[in-house]
Formats: structure tokens, C-alpha cells, sequence
DNA sequence: GTATTTGCAAATGATTTGCAGTGCT
DNA sequence: AGCACTGCAAATCATTTGCAAATAC
């Protein structure tokens, strides 16, 4: 995945501190801001948390970056794909993307309403089969 | 509706600040905690913030209550009702229930995947036909 | 009467802001 | 060069905790 070039198609300067937790969020596919923090620290060693916190407002406004509030726990973070629903372990904490067509939920679901639709949250929680 | 029996069944003792919550959400359908603490200080002016969130929390526990978490925006609670999913005015911050099967959906979803399901959180955010 | 709840104050946790220095283009 | 980004410290906002007095059952 080529981090620069997201950055730059969302008007964001390129930093090394911007690639790293692209590269994090990519890697582990849904991460926390603690786990981020934990992670990125590895790397840039005097990081602070209110850089990863601008960097993490700055790539939401660009939507570049979504964030996934699941219920009961914290929220975690995910580059931008189509959309899809997401299952969520709430033992182990692991996030699935699960690829469904929310979009065509959504519209069923605000049909009669009048509502323009912009984005669609589906979310199911669970056990895994690991944890179970 | 009955918040007595509510607290009740759910082995919560019954004390005035909780009937005033609970009236309180029942009312407003959707609600966070500063619309609730603004409110539930017209009915008793010295309740603390602090007594509020372990009522929230106490309720949240035995499930009288949910706490629906849609994007970019603070959590509402609501009591609670058989599943349904929420169309959410991100210009006026409207919540609306929605009849819809998100218990299909979330086995749709969970099909292959071998996880037991739980909880389902469908959240469609769009801007209302006021707000248009 | 006992256990739980309330309200207060203080503690903790999460996020944001201001500012001086640095780095990107 | 000029503007945006970083890192630090401090400020702000959100939530929790401990404890004494009041209340529920």
C-alpha cells in the first residue's frame, strides 16, 4: 500500500511519523489509540501522544482513516476501504471486516424516511469460535 | 410506562433519581449524559454527575438501558427494546428508531464465520429532510 | 438494622490547546 | 522562505473513586 500517495491525494504532508501510523493501521487492520501509541513508541521513541491524536483528527476529517465505535469497548481505527460491516470478538477484542453490502441495507432502511444517507455503522458482536 | 417494575426486575433499588432518568429517556427517546444531567437538575438541583454516571452504569449492567454509539458523534442511552436499528440526523442530531430485522442481518453476517452473536449495532447517519 | 445509594471532593483518564522549535515542499 | 508538523507542558473535558451522611427495604 502505498502510504504517500494517500497522504498526498488528502492534502496531508508527508511525515514520518503520518507513514508509521498508516503502516500500524494497515498492519493490524482495526487499532486502538493505545495500541497505537504502544506500537508507534517502537519507532519514534519521543512521539507524543498529542501529535498521534492531530494526526488521528486530521486523516478522520480527510476521511482517509474511519473510526469503528463498536458497543462496550473502545474505539478503533481502520484506513478507509468500501464499506463493510465489521464482527467484533468481545472476549479475545478481535475485529473482522466482513464484506456485506451495508450500503444497500442502509438505503432499505431509510427508504420511506427522506433521509440522505452518508454512512452506514453495522456492527455485530460476539463470540469467535476461538474464544467460544 | 412502569419504571418501578423496570428497576425491579432488573434488581435495582428504587430511589427518585432513578424514576427522574429513566422518565427522562423515556421522554427524549435518545439522550446523552450532559441533556440528562441538564435535565435531571430541574427535578433535583443537588444530584451529582458523579451519582448519574453509576446509575448509568448499574443500569448498563443489567441491560434495562443500551448505549448506542453512532459515528462522530457523543453516545446516547435509551431504554431498552427489541433490536431495531437508528437513522441518525448528523446536522440537527436527530436519533429515530427504525423497525427493521437487524437480528436477520447480524446471522446473514455471522453466517460462516462460527461466532455466536450478541448485540447488533446498525446505525445509518445521513441528514434529515429538515436539515436538507 | 443492614446494605445500597447519594452527593461531594478529589483522583484518574482521555483529549485538546498553545507555543517554541523543526522539517517539509 | 513560508507554512505545517512535532513535542512538550499545561489546560480542559470526561469518568471514576472514596467516604460520610441519607435512604431503601
Amino acid at each position: 500500500m502505498n502510504y504517500e500517495l494517500l497522504l498526498k491525494q488528502n492534502n496531508l504532508k508527508i511525515t514520518p511519523q503520518r507513514l508509521g501510523i498508516l503502516q500500524l493501521m494497515h498492519e493490524a487492520g482495526h487499532i486502538s489509540i493505545e495500541e497505537l501509541f504502544a506500537s508507534i513508541k517502537k519507532q519514534f521513541s519521543s512521539i507524543s501522544l498529542a501529535t498521534l491524536y492531530k494526526n488521528i483528527n486530521a486523516m478522520l476529517e480527510t476521511s482517509l482513516i474511519k473510526e469503528v465505535k463498536a458497543p462496550e469497548v473502545k474505539a478503533r481505527y481502520e484506513i478507509s476501504k468500501t464499506p463493510h460491516a465489521h464482527l467484533v470478538c468481545h472476549v479475545c477484542g478481535e475485529f473482522k471486516d466482513i464484506h456485506f453490502d451495508v450500503v444497500h441495507v442502509a438505503h432499505t432502511i431509510a427508504d420511506t424516511s427522506g433521509y440522505t444517507i452518508n454512512d452506514t455503522s453495522l456492527i455485530v458482536s460476539g463470540t469467535c469460535p476461538k474464544c467460544q
